[in-house]
DNA sequence: TTTTATTGTGTGTACGCACACATTTTTGTT
DNA sequence: AACAAAAATGTGTGCGTACACACAATAAAA
């Protein structure tokens, strides 16, 4: 096949009557240049449909850009963290010639002081910039009045911060994201029936985002005009264990023997399925995120939807982001909601298959 | 932050107390090297984790790798294949500076001729690789005979042909897609009713396909013991044009007046929406991809469900695939299924957002 | 008029790698 | 021992760009 051969700046000084020198000064707007001249050259620019190459340019410049990943570590290998982890690795992988390195920093999820630790690490370091998933909210503040401080862009994965002068928010619209669990619930129920909004905390302050999901859980009967029919309870659980978790829901089921369907603010749905079963109840189960214990649970019916937060794309969506913004300064939309995928047994695999299928490009690159 | 700094060839060539060339002879297994002086460098690249850097390389190498896509013609900007393009095309921007160009050939949905005519067109240029989406089961077998005559490599996207010897197929599970799409319409219907399963062709063999699907959707209400409770029959129409279709199913529904749920198995559920509307009538509708008149359906309410199988992404992969198989000599996986998408009128914006941000990065590159 | 800024333009080197070619070392033959 | 052939290793250039530097032409100041 003939060869569109590549238009290089070379071409475009021939073509311009002047040196390379001077394409580069009209390209970058640096120095000075005569209007003539600089005339001549854009056309000829616009003439070649010259394109700079990109792999010449990173290789010419050869700057490094480093940063920096805080996020929650994974305790166990199906850990809901594990996917945006691997998301910013493949991300890392795909731009490690263009001179992208990322370090990760990882905090426990329930302690406010390994937080603080990790993030003092990382500023002190002073990265060109900073991947943070804000689960804990004041010492995210914190931390970002620091990053600003030194001028270290920041993006936000998985929660927001509303007003958080972050680079740009990537992950769900969890308003929405209930509104969706609660039309899915609702498809299964019959006409009259209770339904249990359960929230499993541990420490750190979601508060704001819990509002905002039970507004938006809430929000879909409302809107739906199904407040008559439907009643709503909200039960918070002060604890992911196990058996704490059984001995409260047990308390209240006992209370409310009505309940007909369950909706799991977090990734910890499985729980409550577990509790179904061994108790051989027949409730609808709605919760969130892909993870082991969930497909597990997907699989034998226990759990009817799960709704996935793109955990994968969010760390790569970052990356890429901040790709973006160091290498062609590109500004970013502030606010990147990802896709809110809704699973069932039937296309579980295909979402399981197709990120898996994704890290064979990681080889190539350690 | 310290910068880690990269390791090159030199630094190899240094450490290892050999030159550059030698190093470059053990990395790509080409002309002598003594058993010695081979150990000693591997043992250097080893320590000094050296990882070649895939820009000089794709720089120094300077090969370019042209890829035809030849897929259906979008006769309307909402229309399905603008999504399938645009991943193509967000592909190749990406992969640019690597060399890989793509050309676009379009044949009409409707017109077996244009696919010959177009295939030929590609035959004769002899590109490194060809994206194909194979509608017209014949002509495609010809082509792909072709192709593999010059050695070829090409790529299934949307449709598969089972042996057709694609370097690889990335598309739905079409079987797998119908099954979903049964386990959805009767998820909104009441304990007994009849459903309709709607096809509409025009002249090309899907087949195949077709039979598939069938067997998916039958065999979800087969698996879970509901063939006595629902009703399932099969429409067959010859046509795509909205009066056909609507005198069609008009008789159709005449002659079966309890049908509560339709399954559509192109991306024309639109049109069954529209004559629901028309008519008044209330039947759960399911139907396949994020097409602009569906989307307004979902909206409406007209539609329920649209399963979605990733039209941008499978774009995207099919160039990755080409680009790992000719830059870094990857095997691919020989069957690539993409998410199957459960789209609903609430989680609708986060998708159509999602692809168009994306978009971005192809303005860097023309 | 000469000197000194100022502005405009061209040249050369580096980035990390691949590859052709030059050079050295080893082996085999008589 | 001499020499050719073969094997092993080293050197240099180019890929397309960025950027520091050198230099020329002009304008301003002495």
């Amino acid at each position: 096949m003939e060869r569109t051969k590549k238009v290089t700046i070379q071409d475009v000084a021939r073509y311009a009557n002047v040196s390379v020198g001077t394409i580069d000064r009209v390209i970058h707007h640096r120095g000075k240049v005569s209007p003539e001249k600089r005339k001549k050259v854009e056309e000829a620019i616009e003439k070649l449909n010259f394109n700079p190459n990109m792999l010449a340019r990173a290789l010419a410049l050869g700057n490094q850009f480093t940063v920096c990943a805080l996020i929650p570590s994974a305790p166990y290998p199906g850990h809901y963290w594990t996917m945006p982890l691997n998301g910013l690795e493949m991300a890392t992988a795909q731009f490690k010639d263009y001179g992208i390195i990322t370090s990760y920093y990882y905090y426990d999820l329930f302690d406010e002081k390994s937080f603080i630790k990790q993030a003092a690490k990382i500023a002190e370091l002073g990265p060109s910039g900073v991947v943070l998933a804000p689960l804990f909210l004041r010492e995210s503040k914190h931390f970002t009045a620091k990053l600003r401080e030194k001028s270290i862009p920041y993006i936000f994965i998985d929660a927001d911060i509303p007003h958080g002068q972050s680079l740009s928010y990537i992950g769900p619209d969890v308003k929405q994201s209930a509104y969706i669990a609660g039309r899915l619930l609702n498809s299964m129920l019959p006409e009259k029936a209770e339904i249990l909004m359960v929230n499993m905390v541990k420490g750190f302050e979601n508060a704001s985002a819990l509002r905002r999901m039970e507004e938006g859980f809430r929000g879909y009967f409302n809107k739906n005009g199904l407040e008559e029919s439907k009643t709503i309870h909200a039960l918070t659980i002060q604890s992911t264990r196990k058996e704490e978790v059984f001995r409260e829901i047990t308390k209240y089921y006992i209370k409310n023997p009505e309940i007909k369907g369950v909706f799991v603010t977090n990734s910890k749905a499985f729980l409550i399925s577990e509790f179904h079963r061994k108790h051989d109840l027949d409730i609808r189960l709605v919760g969130y995120d892909l993870v082991e214990a969930n497909i597990a649970h997907l699989r034998n019916g226990g759990i009817d939807f799960v709704i996935s937060q793109s955990p994968v794309q969010q760390g790569k969506r970052a990356i890429q982001t901040l790709f973006d913004f160091f290498v062609w300064k590109k500004e970013p939309e502030k606010i990147q909601y990802v896709p809110l995928d809704i699973i069932i047994r039937e296309n579980l695999d295909f979402y399981i298959n197709f990120n898996r299928h994704n890290q064979n490009g990681i080889k190539n690159n350690q």
